[in-house]
DNA sequence: CTACAATTTGATCGACCGATCAATTTTTTA
DNA sequence: TAAAAAATTGATCGGTCGATCAAATTGTAG
């Protein structure tokens, strides 16, 4: 296993088998042996770049992040007021969830199945370095509107932001609901801003 | 299996061994040689009293919807106002949570791991008969208040539930924050009051 | 072209799991 | 108390899984 381009572009192709599996079948009635049908491979050469199951499961679980991550983010910067940075934040949020939801079923199969070394599941652990999480960027766009006076003061942040978090992933459990994906993000924006602003 | 009085007290204390090994090991670690070996019975009693592990499953998962709901809604009827009935909502569901954390790590555990005989997990399934669940009480409450003018009615049911249900949530996959459950409580029923009010 | 390194295959191994069942013990019935 | 029913044991079976590895193939450097 070396970290030529061909080995990069079929690690690639085997994480994203894994997220079409994940989705299909789920973590519970994943197998190595399903991954490598879906990516037309043999069993053998998921384990030669993969080190075994668990780091193919962290590699996804860093795959899926990194791209929901990066598509919020992106849209958070366009705007250039702490109002405009929320909006765009629950809105991209939820608009994620819906465009991309098989990476969002992924996302929660190995959060919720998938355990460390140490047994310990992904949902229980302690963010560790929460250094750039979306929870992050929330946090922050809550502390420069205070700081600029667009949102109260009165409010503490990390509640607020556990609030916000918990509304869009409750509908991410809920992508089924009778309300449409677009209310639900102006009526949580409504409230949110009844709340701070 | 019949329905004698031995039956029915075997069966629940294979549902609660059931209930410790999913904290312990998880659904993904967990056999049923291990909920035996915790139960101190032989295996093959559990396939005498059940018919098969998701059948299992199923009773443990409505062994702890129900001791939830009954403790919940216990909280609930002893207020006679919509605002505190919503209060005693929250900080009962919130209290339960921290009180109970075993059985509501199993509870995440079954809904987010087993699925059905169709392949379907609990947490995509639609709630078929959602006649008696918690989000029903909560909407009951929410409506409550606005027909008698406690609460405004300028705000959808469904919408704010999801919201509240939401930031519980969250917090019972969080329950390591800095924040003390009290005062998370505490300001999440000042936030819906301010919101709903 | 040649030799070496990287990649890929598919068979195989040991381990564990869920379910079954004949045999045994305990409880109930009459 | 004797017979029948219920409850319980533990060994066992077929199946699947993750991981390994020798062998084959492909790519690359000289």
């Amino acid at each position: 296993m070396t970290d030529s381009f061909i080995a990069e572009a079929r690690r690639e192709q085997i994480v994203l088998a894994c997220i079409d599996t994940l989705e299909e079948v789920g973590y519970h009635n994943l197998s190595l042996t399903k991954v490598a049908k879906k990516a037309r491979i043999s069993t053998g050469l998921i384990s030669y770049h993969f080190h075994d199951k668990l780091d193919l499961m962290n590699h996804t679980l860093q795959f899926l992040v990194a791209k929901q991550l990066d598509f919020i983010r992106r849209n958070v910067v366009l705007s250039h007021s702490a109002t405009k940075k929320l909006e765009a934040f629950i809105k991209a949020h939820l608009t994620y969830q819906e465009t991309h939801y098989k990476h969002t079923i992924a996302l929660i199969e190995i959060v919720f199945t998938a355990r460390n070394e140490n047994g310990v599941p992904y949902y229980r652990m302690e963010d560790e370095q929460e250094e750039d999480g979306l929870r992050t960027i929330l946090v922050d766009i809550l502390k420069e509107g205070q700081q600029n006076g667009e949102f109260t003061s009165s409010f503490q942040t990390e509640i607020v932001a556990s609030f916000i978090i918990g509304a869009i992933e409750e509908r991410m459990l809920k992508p089924n609901s009778s309300i449409p994906m677009e209310q639900y993000a102006v009526e949580l924006v409504k409230m949110v801003m009844k709340l701070i602003g």
